[in-house]
RNA sequence: CGGGGUGUAGCUCAGCCUGGUAGAGCAUUAGCUUUGGGAGCUAAGGGUCGCGAGUUCGAAUCCCGCCGCCCCGACCA
């Protein structure tokens, strides 16, 4: 019997959105595609900000804020850019409503010269800024980044990892050459692999994408990519090395030493609320999710066990003094966020609660705890044994000293699980294309798990990449990306036979 | 937008084929019992059966149209 209805193995996509509901992270709201995202959602997303937030600033950027309208002409200016978000863009044409018979519409009176976008991203828009504050070398790296939302109409919404409104981050610098542009889109890329390894026990492969794949406009675009529990590829990140395009199309130029004009090279990358789809997918078991420590808004709860008797007063002020100690530990650098669940509800309903978000450790307290100075505990990591629930038991002291090493352990815990499924599921025997077609042709309801492709390519172009990835297309696979780890010398490329030149991990993908 | 499924109480669903007073479990509220861990009994509240038009004496049920949601595609962080 466990804490969800679907396990992972019955239905994966019921788990996600199972889990999802059941763990009060996030809702769909009366919006289309868009999400109400809930206290232990958000609380989730404000770890990530915060420490992501940290590092961007100590790696020498400051945060500024754009707005959410972008003039329609801009969005036209790069080409490559139109052609990729025009399909997915919500427009502002109005700025009035007015009843008409008795309903309310746009006023045709009210109707803008020109509208507005709701952002998709903000390369349009900075980089016309960008064009106003760079005028020398001396202006020259601009690094800004921004926390905001953004919209793209999308078909199909799934919860955190494809929504119409979505959160994010969006980093965005200027450069005199592609060497220093380049070094930041490394720089980029390396935060988001060490933070989501680091901090959301995610372990990545860190590549860079194919022509194909590219975002529109960029020169070229890096990824990090994590495996999920069904062996989809998860795009958890992304850095681009925009070249000169944006700097083309928007004039940001500037004067270098020897007084000639030159084009600035830009970057930009970002990371969204889809992390948190990928924590899921990454740590959530049958009974839940299991919040990795880092991030977790509340790393100990703590349910007293009320019983309506008058000792309830002892186990609450035991419960609160407990809370207080813990508060004063530090784990990850930080406060240890300990919390007394004090609703006035049955603390065996309080538990499981606690258990579907994840809560990594869970404290059980009854009047024989608050007698005996003891502490009655579930540890979210290694919930059963079996199938029953494993309470453990520590002298009060005993547990204090053994807390903050407890969640860094689970933390540790979390990612070599993850990182050994990765590592164990990445094929290194596959060839030929027909190789390929055997393991991920067949048995495609059954739910078998299939985990990704490393294999050797000649790294086609043009019509040529096209027509690969129509035949990967047929099997619903995708490149992922060429890790940037390479071996010295490379197998024949699977889909040509030609020489290889470098190696691509191939998956099925969100 | 194509293919499939589905819409009935806060949630999960039965009832529909064969038209005749709106159902269950969970949740909520109240009372009693229980108390080392997802309790039991009793009672109560809660629904224009997705929306609109039609057939009929009578529609949750049959017919037509529309909409939402879910899954699989196309598109994508």
């Amino acid at each position: 019997m466990h804490a969800l209805k679907v396990t992972r193995a019955e239905d994966f996509p019921e788990w996600y959105q199972a889990i999802v509901r059941e763990a009060d992270l996030a809702e769909l709201s009366p919006t289309r595609g868009c999400m109400i995202i809930k206290p232990w959602g958000y609380g989730i997303w404000e770890r990530i900000q915060g420490e992501l937030d940290r590092r961007i600033k100590a790696s020498g950027h400051d945060n500024y804020y754009f707005p959410l309208l972008i003039p329609m002409s801009f969005i036209a200016k790069e080409a490559e850019h139109v052609d990729g978000f025009a399909k997915e863009m919500a427009v502002v044409t109005h700025h009035r409503l007015k009843a008409v018979d008795g309903v309310l519409k746009p006023d045709p009176e009210a109707e803008l010269a020109e509208p507005f976008i709701i952002r998709p991203t903000s390369e349009t828009i900075i980089g016309d800024a960008f064009s106003r504050w760079i005028k020398s070398y001396r202006d020259l790296p601009l690094k800004l980044n921004q926390w905001a939302n953004v919209m793209r109409w999308e078909m199909r919404t799934r919860m955190f990892l494809r929504t119409a409104e979505f959160l994010w981050q969006e980093g965005h610098t200027a450069h005199v050459d592609r060497a220093d542009a380049m070094d930041e889109t490394m720089l980029a890329l390396e935060i988001y692999r060490s933070f989501a390894e680091d901090y959301l026990a995610m372990p990545v492969m860190v590549g860079e994408k194919p022509e194909n794949e590219r975002f529109p406009g960029a020169d070229c675009t890096y990824s990090i990519e994590a495996m999920m529990q069904d062996g989809k590829a998860l795009q958890a990140g992304t850095s681009h090395y925009l070249g000169t395009h944006f700097a083309e199309a928007q004039n940001i130029r500037y004067q270098d030493k020897e007084g000639g004009l030159a084009l600035a090279h830009t970057t930009s990358w970002g990371v969204s609320t889809r992390l948190i789809g990928g924590v899921i997918m990454t740590h959530g078991d049958d009974d839940g999710l299991r919040t990795p420590p880092a991030i977790a808004p509340r790393q100990v709860v703590i349910v007293p066990m009320l019983r309506g008797k008058p000792e309830d007063a002892e186990v609450s002020a035991y419960c609160q003094e407990l809370a207080k100690e813990l508060s004063a530990l530090s784990a990850f650098g930080a406060e240890v966020r300990a919390f007394v669940d004090t609703k006035d509800m049955k603390g065996a309903e309080k538990r499981w609660d606690w258990v579907r978000r994840g809560a990594p450790i869970i404290c059980e307290i009854g009047p024989r705890d608050a007698a005996n100075g003891q502490v009655s505990f579930i540890k979210r990591i290694a919930l059963r044994e079996g199938e029953k629930v494993k309470t453990h038991m520590l002298e009060r002291g005993a547990f204090i000293g053994a807390v903050a090493s407890m969640l860094e352990e689970t933390q540790t815990a979390l990612f070599q699980e993850a990182k050994m499924r990765l590592d164990a599921n990445i094929r290194d025997d596959i060839t030929t294309f027909a190789d390929l077609e055997r393991y991920y042709g067949t048995d495609d309801e059954g739910g078998e798990f299939k985990g990704w492709a490393r294999a050797s390519w000649s790294r086609p172009t043009g019509a040529a990449l096209d027509k690969v990835g129509e035949q990967l297309k047929s099997l619903k696979l995708t490149i992922r990306n060429a890790p940037l780890i390479q071996p010295a010398s490379h197998a024949p490329c699977i889909f040509t036979g030609a020489p290889g030149v470098e190696q691509i991990l191939i998956a099925r993908a969100y």
